[in-house]
DNA sequence: GACACCCTACGACAACTGTAGTAGAGTTGG
DNA sequence: CCAACTCTACTACAGTTGTCGTAGGGTGTC
């Protein structure tokens, strides 16, 4: 009857993030983050946040001293995976490779951007064909 | 105040979808279609849809002869793109390239998949050395 | 001990989204 | 012309997400 059940808006994912980038945070040091990079937003907004994550199961609390602290359960890895896969399934029906075609075309790569992925097809490439002499 | 703007819905994606892949629709079209791919929703539910996606002007209608007919405003690339930059923005902070390695080794590319993205690189390459001799 | 802080729990509310029902206008087959 | 059917407009409602406020329990400082 509803919306998608245990996925992450936008701004609990920002909360995540800080606690991929800077490791295990109380609220406030969450907020403090978020503040030093310009976001504006009340303490019991980061809170609510942080309750969701952990019912969702996306992070856990443990007691500390004075207040809880909160670390991350999934690993960015994971969560971005999953949030590219979603759109590669909705828009691309599921073929990533059309969609990497896209993007290639479409943001200006780096030369070195560009030495790395050739790099990786090479490797791609190698690994092939050993496995399919 | 409130969450995202402007932005797609999941099940509103789907029926924009179906106008790019089955053209211009009626309702009841667009309803058939997706019954035939085993979606079950009620009539009043896609003319929810299609209204609200004209409200956001992703598509536009116009009286035919019995029933309006709707089609889309926006393409399927340009709609793609955006959804790619938003991930590629929340996620790795707008570099695009670790997205595409990342998938490349997720991903299990064929063959001809590689190839194609071989055959870019070295297009990509020998455009970037003609205007950088 | 009283005042000043910090922390958490709980409740609240608006916008957005998925989903659908009902009412009324228009079209059509007898 | 009347019943049956289709189409659109409007309304409604629940779940999710973004955003806080308030209340109440610690801690620390004079």
């Amino acid at each position: 009857m509803a919306p998608r059940e245990g996925d992450l808006g936008t701004a609990e994912l920002e909360v995540l993030k800080t606690l991929w980038d800077e490791g295990p945070c109380t609220v406030r040091q969450v907020l403090n983050h978020l503040h030093e990079q310009g976001r504006q937003v009340a303490y019991t907004t980061v809170l609510t946040f942080l309750s969701r994550l952990e019912q969702k199961q996306f992070v856990k609390s443990d007691k500390s001293d004075q207040a809880y602290v909160y670390r991350p359960l999934v690993s960015r890895q994971k969560v971005t995976t999953s949030r590219l896969r979603a759109v590669i399934e909705q828009l691309y029906d599921g073929a990533a490779a059309p969609m990497v075609l896209q993007l290639m075309r479409e943001e200006n790569f780096s030369v070195d951007e560009i030495a790395a992925l050739q790099n990786l097809i090479d490797q791609l490439d190698s690994k092939r064909k050993h496995t399919n002499p």
